[in-house]
DNA sequence: CACCGGAACTAATGCGTATTAGTAGCAGTG
DNA sequence: CACTGCTACTAATACGCATTAGTTCCGGTG
């Protein structure tokens, strides 16, 4: 039966070009002419291309994609690797709708993706090199997390391997990178504020240290100061445990004081938001009426059934897809190059305004139902 | 600086074996020996072994895929493949913890997960050939989806290629599957109804021929059975617009025949169910205190801020987690064998029970609130 | 009519790894 | 001391495809 099988039993029944070659009579070579792209313009009979083709046709061919990205060093994969799990069991917070971004613009790049699983595997913070190197399987690769290993992946950038972060990331000199413009959308939110007749305004953070924090941080204090707002440091209020520190006994002395408006940053857990809410409730006040509230993100998923915060919409969506575009165009270009980066970090001078069309994604304001003019002031205020 | 350069510029940075082999002085075999499985036991002295290990460590040496997998026909990736988008934003809620399962239990098993979508650049339900061939890309592949491409798969799994889909699947001549046992728990369900004092008891159904759907009227109507109660075509009502047919007239002509109880399955959009509690809600009744509901699976995400409903959860993730155990053991064994199948169909005589330990994964009860004791008999009933 | 040039292919080679045949080097045998 | 049997490696090759050098077969030139 099978006489002239290969020396191995390696051969599974799929045909390979060296049997469309032998079933149409011509040669290896002449068959990845016609069925590949043939991008030499090698000039190929009409009869013997429609013999090849039916040959292939006949024996069910399909192109080993392995083989074929051996032959050409490229394989047309991205990677996406999280410094946490890609999806959270807890579901608290979801890169859902980043990933679909990520996904949709990949695919239409022709890309598929390539999870790297290897942060699930042991837990958080665990992040061996080994597994960041796994990464160079594929032909590039988006980056997520609040804190990256910065040694290692310092290595894949100097090594010229294409690497986008997701989220901003000066730090690490020579990653791109894309992200939310986090100072402007917050800006924007205290500016709102203001117009609706706000003059104190406290924003609510975590002790955390990451770039999203800070940026959130500082478009605050820049609304602030636009609008000629107080913005001293009682203007933010920092605490590791925003559900402890945050009492009700805390909002009515700012309250007392003057302030009128409270804004809370988003987190992973949506801890200051939630320590927010409860304050104010366990103070007996309801927002719009007594105060207004803002959330500089949107609310944990836990509290999606409820009034919708004042505040602004991240587009994870469209900041995945312009990931994946940068990606592709750092892969393109010279990988070491220097212009394609991350875009001016918009330092001391952050410009709020359309200034860098580069890798910062707007983020649109969202009405919500938690902020209005502040009331009048009580009875007992002078 | 850099002298002996390979012929071409092709060398992007990414060390190879031969690299290696010139930094630990040694040859490409030996590396290859050390870093790669070497279950020939060829015997290694621990000094090379440790400089191999050390100068891999150096240059960041990591395998490439490709090659390994044409050399091998393995490369530590595990395909999804879903026949709509990878990551709809809608159905974000039922395919989300399937995936987290996927993840977590692949990352223990050492693989990476790449992610195919049928759907991509081509519009959906344009899964052509080639897109499913890519799939060959990975050493196994998970398929997801209600619809599937049977033509195309069937080649797949004809050829030998490794592959499990998600969701029971018989037509498909030997290709393996995992399943939720919706039979066993939806008779369940009927059971604790019967047992609450239930005498009859109506499912609510949407008119799709789903596997999912008629596994739940399966052991709906063997619940029923096993009650002794009454089964009849009556017991089922089918319709394919639940939202207008389902009236509140018609639930208390139901009553007004004796039932007590009403169940309806969950679908994608949970129509079936939102139309029985707007029905009994126009009929001025409410649950549990006037009959009882249940829901033969989850709420719809809007949903879930109300009443929980009495059911079962539907273990998704722990689906996600034994379809990626199926898959690494039908990689495993001979991929062509007959024996690790999706296991028996359990057609005729579902058993209901733990008859197949297999692929089939158990849903838990859920108490809910919206189920109790029936109410006595209304005063103008006989 | 020796030679050029283009058309239409084919032979040979490389990609990076795994694996299968070796092959030096050396301690023991008989 | 020629030979066996290890040990510890290395050379060579296969995998399936893309690509780069040919090669063959003409129909024209000068």
């Amino acid at each position: 039966m099978s006489s002239k099988r290969g020396p191995q039993a390696t051969r599974r029944g799929r045909p390979r070009q060296a049997d469309v070659a032998r079933a149409a009579g011509v040669s290896q070579t002449t068959v990845s002419l016609v069925l590949g792209g043939n991008k030499q313009g090698i000039v190929i009979q009409e009869a013997t291309r429609e013999r090849v083709l039916e040959a292939a046709r006949t024996l069910g061919y399909v192109p080993d994609p392995a083989a074929r990205s051996l032959a050409t060093a490229r394989n047309s994969l991205l990677g996406v690797f999280s410094f946490t799990a890609t999806f959270p069991t807890d579901a608290r917070h979801s890169y859902h709708p980043l990933l679909a971004g990520v996904e949709q613009e990949a695919a239409a790049q022709g890309y598929d993706l390539v999870l790297f699983t290897g942060s699930s595997a042991h837990g958080p913070a665990a992040t061996t090199p080994e597994q960041l190197d796994r990464v160079r399987l594929a032909d590039g690769c988006l980056f997520l997390g609040r804190h990256i290993p910065a040694r290692e992946l310092r290595r894949l950038v100097q090594d010229g391997y294409p690497a986008v972060h997701v989220g901003r990331r000066d730090e690490l000199e020579g990653l791109a990178w894309v992200g939310a413009d986090y100072v402007s959308a917050s800006a924007d939110v205290v500016r709102r504020l203001a117009d609706a007749g706000h003059r104190r305004v406290v924003l609510v953070r975590e002790d955390d240290d990451a770039p999203a924090s800070d940026d959130r941080e500082r478009g605050f204090r820049l609304g602030l100061e636009r609008a000629g707002l107080p913005a001293g440091p009682e203007a933010v209020f920092r605490t590791a445990d925003p559900a402890a520190e945050l009492t009700a006994e805390r909002v009515r002395a700012w309250r007392a004081d003057g302030a009128t408006a409270f804004v809370a940053e988003e987190t992973d857990t949506g801890g200051a938001w939630r320590a927010l809410l409860d304050a104010v409730a366990a103070a007996g006040l309801a927002a719009p009426r007594d105060l207004s509230l803002a959330l500089l993100g949107e609310p944990p998923a836990d509290l999606v059934g409820g009034p919708v915060p004042t505040g602004f919409d991240v587009p994870r969506t469209e900041l995945g897809a312009t990931a994946v575009r940068l990606l592709v165009s750092v892969m393109a270009g010279e990988p070491l190059a220097e212009e394609p980066r991350g875009g001016e970090p918009e330092r001391g001078e952050p410009g709020g305004g359309g200034r860098q069309p580069g890798p910062l994604v707007a983020c649109a304001f969202r009405a919500g139902a938690t902020a209005g003019p502040p009331p009048p002031p009580p009875p007992g205020t002078a």
